[in-house]
DNA sequence: GCAGACAATGACAACGCTGTCATTGTTTAA
DNA sequence: TTAAACAATGACAGCGTTGTCATTGTCTGC
């Protein structure tokens, strides 16, 4: 996370330090004065400014030197109130891992900052009745351009439904792989990827034992995980054990519950694959109270590098999402739609594999 | 974390559900409209809306109620445009805490939507040399009309100079005790007076040999619950014992240094009494490393009541300071200033002792 | 070289509100 | 009862853009 705020703050410094010239520094520039400077009307300014085409590429030069040289920046509440846009776009969430919030919001902000857009942060509860409701009214109270959804709100059916209804622009991050039908509305996570590369370490590990420990029915990111993890015991003809399926939900209490229900089977596993990080840090809790070391009788792994998942002891094997850069292309895929332009490519992140210190190879 | 964006989610969703008409649900309206219907100027409209005096109080209510009846939203573009109010302000913080952020930002968004208000959310860090230029220019290309500021840029001298000189408004969080002539620009957190009960707390059970470890030497919230642990020592006759005293920074990585330090010596302390919950969690690592046993050898307590210091085993002993509160009383100080009402009122807020399993009586 | 077609540019109203100042209504004091 | 003083309200311009439509400039093909 800090790596993520460091990286945000250095670019918006960057800006702040291009040298600006005292007069603009304290005057406010108007478009009339830009279109002075460069000699021609205002609509030209305008047009310039909006990317409009039928400008002459010589008078958009000298248009977008003045404005340039002027440091002129436009007015956002004279741009909203003339046209229909509004140069917001929001950010809807209903997510209790404050990290995974913040690093999408810091990358969301980014793309914000480089397009001179505005965000709207709304949390809310995706499971109340109200909530398709809550979000239209939203919309329409703020006049929002587009919606940045991530799950479990990206995965409601009934939300998506109503959403292109009424034609509202909006970005969906969802776990799953590209579909070239939902490109121009999804940023994909390939979750089950990343399972079955985790699966598959355990194996080469020598694993065969290998017990798994869901998250949330609900979310899509949990059954992805699971599918992907059965497939990696299938590839590797690893035969599938029953008793090792434990329900759960993405929390901490989960995984204690789950891997005190492990400890207590005849046959134990020899490895815990947790759907998430809390889930794993609830079983590395539990191990602890039964007195099973880590990782030297059993070897458990996570999922989503949670920054807690460097300070359990011992560290946490995980998989590790690129939240930051996953929000930054979220947003340029849904600007780029507000805007009417060209958006067919497939945007698919990869979460990489990181090994740390609660797994290791079967003594 | 999760109970706040809950609770605003409450609040959010019932003003969603108050029955609202389809045709202002589908239609925008405007001033004019409301004033036709009350058989007023727009103009006394604009004055009710913005508790101008000088409306007879027939007058206002029959706006008010019109307005009610339209389910009238004024156009922010419109009113930033027409005033000199942007009817926006900002949150600019540099914390590593998700937790803590989202907390903040929950409160002031809360109260921002009572209020009409938007919030800007501007990550940034604190140490650069050119964040005082950074705000200044932030505040002018967006146009602000406040700032909420949290430490460690609360505590910024130069900032908090130049906002003053070029009269902007803002409110600061800052750690220490009210004085009225700060009154109208910040809210307190008696961190000092935490400091003493959890320090007294230990006293209590017995702990006569208790450590410290400092969070940065640079946050006034790490000096004034050093402050604060020195007074308790004082004031119940404890002597202090300067090796008992370790530097940090709040880190988890400074925890495990701190607590190895700690254990090193041949005195060795009955209890840690860590700066903030990662330190804490930091030294529960460590101690574990060395395998001294929580809370029978030793007792260890945090302060700040993150969310992992209930994932940590044993749990953490800490202070829970109530942010969300926090924040909404900063953003209403604030607003209330923008709005040049009076603010004469000293806001101070007491953390609160959570005694969990990371602490016992000496045994 | 010139009508016709099309590209580039500009004039001007409009967006929904607030600030200023003029007008109307109401009270006060003699 | 009446002028003066003040409270309440309204008319209208203007905030900095964009949309519409008119105008000007430039290039065809004959």
């Amino acid at each position: 996370m800090s790596i993520a705020v460091r990286e945000s703050c250095g670019k918006v410094l960057f800006c702040a330090r291009i040298s600006i010239d005292e007069h603009s520094l304290i005057m406010k520039i108007t478009i009339s004065e830009v279109a002075a400077k460069a000699g021609v009307s205002i609509k030209t300014v305008s047009r310039v400014m909006n990317n409009e085409a039928g400008v002459r590429s010589a008078t958009k030069e000298k248009v977008q030197a003045a404005m340039a040289e002027l440091n002129y920046k436009p007015s956002k509440a004279a741009r909203s109130l003339a046209s229909t846009q509004s140069f917001q776009i929001g950010f809807i969430y209903d997510n209790p891992n404050a990290y995974y919030v913040i690093d999408m919001q810091n990358g969301i902000l980014d793309i914000c900052r480089q397009q001179n857009y505005e965000l709207l942060i709304h949390p809310c509860d995706a499971s109340s009745a109200g909530i398709v409701e809550e979000v239209l009214t939203l919309i329409k109270r703020s006049s929002l351009d587009g919606l940045v959804l991530t799950p479990p709100l990206s995965e409601n059916q009934q939300l998506i439904f109503e959403l292109q209804k009424k034609n509202v622009k909006f970005v969906r991050v969802i776990s799953g792989k590209g579909r070239q039908e939902e490109a121009d509305h999804c940023v994909f996570l390939n979750d089950r990827a990343a399972s079955v590369t985790i699966t598959e370490y355990l194996i080469e590990q020598g694993h065969k034992d290998i017990a798994f420990i869901c998250g949330d029915g609900e979310h899509k990111s949990s059954r992805e995980r699971f599918e992907g993890y059965q497939q990696a015991l299938k590839n590797n003809d690893v035969e599938l054990t029953p008793e090792f399926i434990i329900d759960g939900t993405y929390s901490f209490e989960s995984g204690v519950q789950g891997a005190k229900q492990l400890l207590a089977l005849d046959k134990k596993p020899t490895a815990i694959f947790a759907s998430n990080d809390e889930i794993a840090a609830g079983a590395l809790f539990a191990c602890r109270l039964e007195g099973v070391d880590i990782p030297s009788e059993l070897s458990i792994v996570g999922f989503e590098n949670s920054p807690f998942s460097r300070q359990t002891w011992p560290k946490l094997t995980t998989a590790a999402q690129p939240t930051s850069d996953i929000a930054r292309a979220a947003t340029s895929l849904l600007l780029k739609q507000i805007r009417q332009q060209d958006t067919s490519e497939i945007l698919e992140f990869n979460p990489e594999l990181l090994i740390r210190e609660s797994s290791s190879a079967i003594g």
